[in-house]
DNA sequence: TAGATTGTTAATCGATTAACAATC
DNA sequence: TAGATTGTTAATCGATTAACAATC
């Protein structure tokens, strides 16, 4: 049932939570394309390894309903993940940045399908400016507060070298943009209203090094003990 | 101190502090880099708004000894998570998919800094192989088995489209890679000893676009009720 | 020395897991 | 109906925070 916070929309809910609402998604869709028309927590579980009651839990949060004995109907959830995350209505997004990185974020296809759009790409070096990479317009970046203004942006994309980070997003914050996010390694300051997300990808990268390095460790003091113990 | 379990090697880091470590780092390395000595929990907590004792036990993690009044040594701390993380040595890997992702990753100079070194690329495309993209050859994908067999590579990237993912693992695995950074929506079938580490970029944008979804509403609610009440 | 800071143990908080009644 | 599954409440587990002694 929903309580007061939920009505207002102040619930906060979990990370963890929050972090695996998409591999759901990503699962159920798979489903979805497969005929699929209902699942149960339990079968959910037992594929992506997780608890049944964590499963439902989560699920909960999206104010989805099954059916006991049947359980939910797969295009359900779909649908009421996409409302939850806001995948369903598109973000209009400006990014900044045209290098590498923003290249291949603007050509990145997974993020139409999950709400959001880049419209436009904005860059200092002239010998981009008015160029075209993946259909999107490379663009001034003085002119982008402006811009964003006129066109309602919301969301501002940051694929800027570091140096130039806090002033792009000084640019963003001008132009009434109210999320960030950003893959510039650089703490951005900014008012606290603005919703700001670090996207550094080498972070990412601890986990799985940190992981091998310890494998490798473990490997090889293994080999030694099998080697001094001779056993 | 270390216990039976830490000299094995065998101690679950806590998720959370694994993925603090490299935001205390990016922190460090800017102090380091102005010049800054020594640094204390207090000052890094206030800094990146984390409680002090979570700071000191996050960093105890590495091992790292600090002196009581004084603080840690920033270049201890610097070196001792680098160590932790094994971005001291150099893994080198190899990357499936020069698209544009792939392109993009290739040409990601944090990568290198952080104890991962791109040596090569694979490609199934005719169009691609044996090109250079930032520096690095494009090889056809058949020969990724093989070659890392004979360099001992560890480490393999997946930015192949979805399809080709399942297959592009098998040629990892068969090749005696033990890590596979896999880019591509597909949760991949790899013998148990392989670590892999699921990077949808779409996915980082849950957090975000449900934090923008819930504040433009929140908004349009209050424009509602002031509409609504004249207050 | 006095006070700031570390290292560590205890208390709290929140997420995960278990138990179970409701129900299709 | 019987049994599987949901929804929810209680128990457990682990991470965060608080308290405090040791120490430079």
């Amino acid at each position: 049932m929903e309580n007061a916070a939920d009505s207002k929309g102040l619930t906060t809910i979990p990370e963890p939570t929050l972090r695996r609402l998409p591999i759901y998604y990503q699962y159920l869709r798979n489903l979805e394309s497969a005929g699929k028309k209902v699942i149960s927590c339990t079968t959910i579980g037992n594929d992506l390894s997780l608890d049944p009651t964590q499963v439902r839990k989560d699920l909960a949060h999206t104010g989805v309903e099954g059916k006991p004995k049947v359980g939910y109907m797969v295009s359900d959830l779909v649908r009421k993940i996409e409302e939850f995350l806001g995948w369903n209505k598109i973000n209009a997004a400006f990014l900044a940045g045209a290098g590498n990185l923003g290249s291949a974020l603007l050509g990145y296809p997974q993020f139409r399908e999950h709400g959001l759009s880049i419209v436009a790409a904005f860059d200092r070096d002239p010998a981009k400016v008015g160029s075209l990479i993946h259909g999107k317009r490379v663009l001034p970046l003085e002119t982008l507060p402006g811009l964003a203004r006129r066109m309602g942006i919301r969301l501002g994309i940051i694929t800027v070298p570091p140096a130039a980070a806090q002033e792009v997003a000084d640019f963003m914050v001008q132009g009434g943009i109210q999320a960030i996010w950003n893959f510039a390694p650089v703490m951005l300051k900014v008012p606290s209203s603005i919703v700001v997300r670090n996207e550094e990808l080498y972070y990412s990268l601890a986990a799985l090094s940190h992981t091998l390095a310890k494998k490798l460790n473990v490997e090889i003091k293994k080999g030694e003990e099998g080697y001094a113990s001779s056993n």
